[in-house]
DNA sequence: CGCTTCATTGACCCAAATCAATCTACGTGG
DNA sequence: CCACGTAGATTGATTTGGGTCAATGAAGCG
């Protein structure tokens, strides 16, 4: 036990894509010898700021949002360890969202320079890095199909089904079961609606012995049939590992 | 006359972050030295394939894409001359949506290995391509807090005010006037709504004065009125020229 | 023990979908 | 030149998924 969690998120995260050698998973190791720890609720980015560091989650989840003028928020993304909060955001002017943390977390946080130097020395690392900006843009776009196109109840399972994917990859699921950091409400801010209705699909997904969902516990107990009425289809997650990136 | 026209529209795009020298501007136009002519409708990308060239629209529009399941399509995004069609997707097993040209087009086709051989030469280029793929990951989050968040008439607002100013800085509004080449249906496709409503919506737009639009010929008649609808805040666009990244 | 944050449920309402014509404008073949 | 077919725009009548408003539970905590 114990290996795939104590194993470096982002290392673990970028070997999706790449078979790393010894040097490269060093190089990486090394952004992440010294990360802060925040607690739930902070804010990772805001909205207009100058990007500075870039971040990378190696506990804990956060979230993406915008909040409108009219006082609704949009949850645009969800990050889990490993992922990279706003990859090369520092390209930006300014942060066009806001980052925040949904639990206590662990982050690291790299300077554009020292991203520079070393993906100087490890070109490959920074052709990982653009795999993965390309597919957490890839996830943003199926969630815009999932809220633009989707009634209510197969949206919902439609993100379950993506988080229940993602969360396997990076053994958050060891016994069946995930803990989804999420209120209701915070469901229903990345879903495009309100945390009444939210409440009540949820109901609906009980019901149909689709999944169990309490305290925050989550259990897909048929996901086949919860894909099949999510019309999920994974390939935006890219879980086909990509041949001829080998080790060189 | 004609300067901002004939000028390449990639040179132009990539010059909103980058200040090229000369050397980066002619390496910018070899990709686009012999430009494929491509018919209205025709793909450029099919979900499911494997990518291989990056394409770049010179002069028509193109759009994204899914197809759902269900028989619904939901546009993702919306390109036009000058932007970059699935940036560095070729890193990707396979792509996650269509792209599909909306009018006859003219469009660079650069392997991944001529694109690493120049960018390796002109290391400020590859910046230049992450900012516009930062800046494309933007606006399809801005599509999605749109579409989440807002009412169907500030939804339409938002997405023209957005079209508008697009078009504006790449010389598409010489006379006050754009041509949009989607139709009800597209633009219903784009913002997660029926055709009917569409048409219902832009009824409402154009009694208000705020647009005008028959025949594919938008004119926001008051753009700051139809911004103000529309809570359309253009700070995503990244309009702000980055400071410090002068000509070297 | 009261305060606060979430979850849950009911009653009611409305924005947008659906269903169904009708009206253009434009080809295109005879 | 004209009848016909097709794609898109418009409009009306009706329905409905999901929002809004308003209570009530339930769990955690200083």
């Amino acid at each position: 036990m114990g290996s795939l969690v104590r194993e470096n998120a982002v290392v673990r995260k970028l070997s999706r894509y790449l078979d790393m050698t010894d040097g490269e998973r060093a190089a990486v190791e090394s952004w992440c010898q010294t990360p802060s720890k925040y607690r739930a609720r902070q804010f990772l980015v805001k909205e207009g700021d100058r990007p500075d560091n870039v971040r990378m989650l190696l506990t804990g989840w956060a979230c993406g949002f915008v909040d409108t003028k009219g006082g609704k928020r949009q949850i645009v993304g969800l990050l889990l360890p490993g992922d990279i909060c706003d990859g090369h955001a520092s390209l930006l002017r300014r942060a066009d969202h806001n980052v925040a943390l949904l639990t206590d977390a662990s982050v690291a946080s790299v300077s554009p320079q020292r991203l520079a130097r070393t993906t100087a020395d490890h070109p490959r690392l920074a052709q990982a890095l653009w795999w993965s900006s390309q597919l957490d843009e890839g996830i943003t776009r199926h969630w815009l199909v999932n809220v633009g196109r989707r009634d209510a109840v197969s949206r919902t399972a439609h993100l379950l089904c993506e988080l229940w994917v993602r969360a396997q990859m990076i053994g958050l699921i060891p016994a069946g079961q995930l803990i989804v950091p999420l209120t209701q409400q915070d469901l229903a801010d990345a879903l495009g609606m309100t945390s009444v209705h939210m409440n009540r699909v949820i109901r609906v997904l009980r019901e149909a012995k689709l999944i169990t969902f309490c305290n925050r516990e989550l259990t897909l107990t048929n996901f086949d049939a919860l894909a099949r009425r999510a019309e999920f289809d994974p390939t935006y997650l890219q879980l086909e590992r990509r041949p001829g990136v080998a080790r060189t």
